[in-house]
DNA sequence: ACCTGAACACCGTTCAAGT
DNA sequence: ACCTGAACACCGTTCAAGT
């Protein structure tokens, strides 16, 4: 009789480190970039962090808050500007911004809803306004502007989102697509004219062009 | 001894209607309607419609194309654009959809996902596109602008909508809006400097105003 | 083809009771 | 104060079996 395979028990496993908000980042973060926000339920990480769910809300109000965490983890790893101009500062900035965010696309979603006030995000959003200035942007345009810019970006992320889940995106993008090859020019001669344009241009492309386009809007209007 | 009070049964009950697509949309945009997109779950739905949730997914693929289907329907709601310039026109257009999405957020973010591709939406983006091109604006940017405006106009309610769900973004925001107060202005110089525009305006005012902006920097991009 | 019961595999959050 | 087991009140989607 071989011996009896006993489970692993408590007290064999090394000893648990105590909970504490940083340490829950971590493991959260870990866990969104191997397999994604939707994986970061606050059941999964209590498991990760061998408690139970109730024990997180000490740490967080609920998952928002975390998200908002999250974004600002990320986005310390996203550099400052550099030394050309501040359009091309910007532009490039935010298009850094934009690609980040693009590789977690439910974050975005997330984000979009949740005024972020991380340290991060401040000293992000600091930037975005110091390159306006820097362009002789007027205060109330440059701090309007920074928030449609930010809008921009964060919604062009949770939109063309690149992750699993964009499968199921391309499959209504080609609903799309189709549905605006078979307009028909008489009851929709715009889209019919528009037909080739509406899906031409690399996501980079378009981005840029919007980015350029809202920059050139918010400094004369 | 009063008679006993039985359930009221299946068969008590009016002959239950058969189940059909539209039927489905239209109860779900009641739900919607009355108590919020949130609630407007399969379970619900099914409940509703008198079956289980098995049963819808013979009429949709999922949720995304329930919620499709939601938006083309309040969109039949939407008037046509009237006799103005073409820039005023485009610009209450967008204002128009902008507030109807705006009661309705958890449907803006949905959407903002979704390319949707209904035909009333399909009409919707011939009318932007066709008041652009009444502007003079070349095709490309007239299709590429498009997007830009419908994105933003879809954003702007997924960011700000207005339902009881709002009393957390209020929380937020307020947050927010005390992390920017506090931003001491050696680290934070251009957030101290933009403080008081950075919340100034209604979402009217700042709505018209990106409106505006956008469609001024996409005729000159 | 249309319809469904039941199951699969999960959720976030709260709360009373512990330490 | 910090932590937790257990419960509350739900989800979307699939699938085999019916009609």
């Amino acid at each position: 009789m071989s011996p009896r395979r006993v489970p692993v028990s408590r007290r064999d496993r090394p000893a648990k480190p105590p909970l504490s908000r940083d340490g829950m980042v971590a493991v959260a973060l870990r866990i969104m970039r191997e397999e994604g926000l939707e994986r970061v339920t606050m059941r999964r990480l209590a498991g990760e962090l061998d408690t139970g769910p109730a024990s997180l809300y000490v740490y967080v109000r609920n998952t928002a808050e975390l998200h908002g965490a999250l974004l600002d983890e990320l986005l310390a790893d996203l550099d400052g500007p550099g030394t050309r101009g501040w359009r091309d500062e910007l532009i490039e900035l935010l298009w850094a911004y934009t690609r980040m965010l693009h590789g977690y696309p439910s974050l975005a979603r997330s984000v979009l809803t949740l005024r972020p006030s991380g340290p991060r995000y401040l000293r992000f959003f600091d930037t975005v306004l110091g390159l306006l200035h820097a362009g002789g942007v007027p205060v109330r345009q440059a701090a309007w502007g920074a928030d449609l810019l930010l809008q921009h970006a964060t919604a062009t992320a949770a939109e063309h989102g690149s992750r699993d889940e964009a499968v199921e995106t391309a499959g209504e993008e080609e609903e799309l697509a189709a549905a605006v090859r078979e307009a028909s020019p008489d009851s929709y001669p715009n889209l019919a004219r528009a037909r080739d344009e509406l899906f031409s241009g690399t996501g980079e492309q378009r981005t840029r062009w919007a980015l350029t386009a809202i920059i050139n809007g918010l400094t004369t209007t």
